[in-house]
DNA sequence: GCACACATTTGATGCACATCAAGCCGGGCG
DNA sequence: CGCCCGGCTTGATGTGCATCAAATGTGTGC
């Protein structure tokens, strides 16, 4: 979660939120567009008039489970905003390997980088489950940013988060053992929502197993084993997708 | 190189230039500093009245070979340019061990995400050689934001170059050998300033071995026992601090 | 409720790269 | 000129993690 704009309050709380009912399917219900680009970070200072130009600028795009928004050397013509369901970014190797960068959720965007390149695009992205986002165009984006210094502060703070965290990325996988990036993930995901004082106790993950292990640079066998350790360790217990976090300070200060 | 502020024509052709001369020291040279900060991109459209408040916001910071600029925790306030010399940006792990981000030259840039982010450094900056910066200051850079959407729009290009490079080296770590990064940096390095069509066929390294190693994700020695692996497959030819790429073909399709 | 496909686990083995330990080599300085 | 010191190389050995292979769960559609 670290290099993806963080989401707002509400659409934050599960990666998966049922499709809104599309009451009449004619025309666009423009309002809910609007309604929910005003809850992202990125847009929540703008007012009407902007608001009502980016969402012109956008339209939905539904993709099912298993399939490409868009693939790696596709032409990039503005960034995506998910609006619910889940979308992994990564590359593949001629080999056949897989490397997944990001796994993004509801409310958090992708794509705004190589569309101020106007590159291509370097990653492919495939829906992890049945999903909606809207695809904002680079003109309306650009024509906002001509006449609003607090979107381009935005914007410029949403790059510079998501450099911060791939950063921290390149940290974890240079001078880390698997095992430290798995406890990693593990505690920044318990302390996500803490609303309260203490991280949670419970760890639902994110995703399945082995688009983890490839997020966190791993064979989805050495994850397993990972989790397999730590459980015999008595630091979590691993019930299907739900990890629970027995002894959280021993978690933090294991090495090996 | 992939993950900085390219360099101006004049600026890019070597690492280091030697020190301008500091005609009188009790003022700080003003021409000089807006001439230099005119000619890299991120102030290129700037008119004179933007520079000379740029200008303004700097101070200059010079460094000698091995002293910090900064160090991981120390309280951002701008960003830094390279006018001369070298410098590294790396992790020092709790266990000794360090990785190298980036390696930085002259008329490049770093610092731009923590600054907008206002967040203490994640990195350290240690010079390579002796060498100067100038330090843009926060609130100068803040508000010429806030009037001139064309800087703006330099600086989300500058950033967005940054995380291309940045996923591009997570690429390189995830999915390739370390034979192909090896190569990788060979090739880019070499086609750096391919004025003609082809690129060159002399690189001169651009920092000491070990510090490649590190950018690279490698150890020294392996590194070193690389070098000589493809020197002894007739594909390059190893001299000193200068490697002549003798079949470039062979060298781009080499696989193991 | 069964069956099939797919995700996850478990085990055996292999390899890429790190680590440890000497040698080597150039170059700065007394 | 020779000494020493840091950067680089070379060799021997170790290990973290991948790979390959197979068994076991788990969910989903019929």
């Amino acid at each position: 979660m670290t290099t993806t704009t963080q989401q707002p309050a509400d659409a934050s709380t599960a990666s998966a939120a049922p499709p809104v009912s599309s009451p009449r399917t004619a025309k666009r219900p423009a309002i809910k567009v609007q309604a929910f680009l005003a809850k992202l970070s990125m847009f929540s200072e703008m007012n009407d008039a902007e608001l009502d130009r980016i969402a012109d600028g956008t339209h939905p795009v539904h993709t099912e489970k298993g399939e490409a928004v868009f693939n790696a050397g596709d032409p990039c013509t503005g960034f995506h905003v998910v609006v619910y369901g889940q979308i992994k970014l990564g590359f593949t190797s001629p080999q056949g390997g897989e490397k997944v960068v990001e796994i993004v959720g509801a409310g958090q965007s992708f794509g705004e980088a190589l569309m101020f390149l106007e590159r291509p695009y370097i990653v492919a992205a495939h829906a992890l489950a049945d999903s909606m986002l809207l695809h904002v165009g680079r003109s309306a984006v650009f024509g906002e940013l001509t006449n609003d210094p607090a979107f381009s502060r935005k914007m410029l703070s949403g790059l510079s988060l998501r450099l911060h965290g791939l950063v921290r990325d390149v940290e974890a996988y240079s001078l880390r053992s698997s095992a430290e990036r798995v406890i990693g993930y593990l505690l920044s995901a318990g302390a996500d929502r803490a609303d309260g004082a203490a991280p949670r106790q419970e760890v639902l993950l994110s995703a399945g197993k082995g688009v983890l292990a490839s997020r966190l640079n791993m064979t989805p066998e050495h994850f397993s084993r990972v989790l397999h350790d730590l459980s015999v360790d008595g630091l979590i217990a691993v019930e299907g997708k739900t990890v629970r976090i027995i002894d959280i300070e021993r978690l933090r200060n294991h090495t090996a």
